[in-house]
DNA sequence: TTAACATTGTGAAATAATTAACATTTTTCT
DNA sequence: AGAAAAATGTTAATTATTTCACAATGTTAA
């Protein structure tokens, strides 16, 4: 089970976001191929997925949701939780701490920190700005083992450096400037031109 | 040419952020494992990545990085270039129009809108919130092909009806709610907690 | 001048991910 | 009761992507 396909995880995220809207609509039951659907994929993808993960449905049911649900948690969430942190509260920062504000899940943003001391001691969604210069105790301090860079790309690697330095051991990096972290931090990054200059390229070949 | 895998394009617009810098850095040269140093991939990949749009470097002296841009331009940029709106103009609209203002690019933002009538009429980064009710009109007016939409998660199914009815072609949604649009629009669903989700898991499985 | 080296370019192999095909089973309909 | 329909579960085939391995070749150093 320890095996799955990176592929598998990230869609099974996104069932289980789907499946608790289901759940919250009152669906008790749901068919591979309506999962399918809402993630505008193929059943058969939906089924091996499933598989994978060694659940079984109810033939000419569907899947339970609630089970469903539950059983992606227990693949995907650990046990005892993460704890994260914001790293810049600009823009991008509020809206990702919003976004996870009031969501049910094993992660919980703890901290955010910004340079600005106009922002440090502010609570953001609740959460409370640190000032960046205290990022490494209070990392140690709250347990932090992931971290969200939502810095200007120019500081992105001298954080990034403090980050891994202080002990985290994820980091999930949303600065236009990619960075370097030793080979035990697992580092994911996104840039958002790169998606859009895809979306451009690929409207035109029709 | 034209059947580029997916992945390569996404890559080669990588490829151009990092070369611009190095460029804007006086660097004329570069070899394929220094820009796979910088992406964390492998020189082979780059290499196979550049022989895939036909440029061939200099043995021994590595890719001149000017023609190397311009190429990948010439690829993955529209000639006439193509009009943007953002729908939302919320945390996340403002971090993706500060994200572009300033940066070259056949991108442009050329609109914004928000239902929120105390937005309407202001500016974000030089571009003008129009209201959300007039958005098919601005669309036709201002040619727009491509709409981010940064709107909350419950309106975004009802909002990308409006955006395919007013004939956009691209389409990058970054709420959490996935939507559906007809084949002929291509659509790119991003979801933060999905990617944050993943590097959890990862995190743990060392 | 020659040997050692570093680099590109690429066919072929390996790996990863998706899709097709279909056996099986339950439900529904006649 | 029997046939048709609609699902799941899974093996096998296919397709996409990455990596290996190495020939070719310009550059540097002795």
């Amino acid at each position: 089970m320890k095996n799955l396909p990176h592929k598998t995880i990230e869609r099974l995220s996104q069932y289980r976001r789907a499946l608790l809207l289901c759940h919250a609509k009152g669906m008790t039951y749901i068919y591979s191929h309506e999962i399918a659907k809402i993630q505008h994929i193929t059943a058969v993808q939906v089924r091996r997925d499933i598989m994978l993960i060694g659940y079984t449905g109810t033939l000419r049911k569907g899947y339970n949701v609630k089970e469903l649900i539950d059983l992606i948690g227990q693949i995907i969430d650990s046990k005892e939780g993460i704890n994260v942190c914001v790293v810049g509260i600009g823009n991008l920062g509020r809206a990702i701490t919003n976004y996870f504000s009031g969501k049910r899940t094993k992660l919980s943003i703890v901290a955010v920190f910004d340079v600005d001391k106009g922002k440090v001691g502010k609570k953001y969604h609740g959460i409370e700005c640190f000032d960046l210069a205290d990022m490494t105790k209070i990392i140690k301090e709250k347990k932090i083992e992931i971290a969200i860079m939502t810095v200007p790309g120019e500081d992105a690697p001298m954080i990034s450096e403090v980050l891994v330095k202080a002990g985290i051991i994820g980091m999930l990096n949303y600065t236009p400037k990619p960075v370097n972290v030793p080979k035990e931090v697992y580092l994911e990054e996104y840039d958002m031109i790169t998606s859009l200059e895809k979306v451009a390229f690929f409207v035109k070949t029709h």
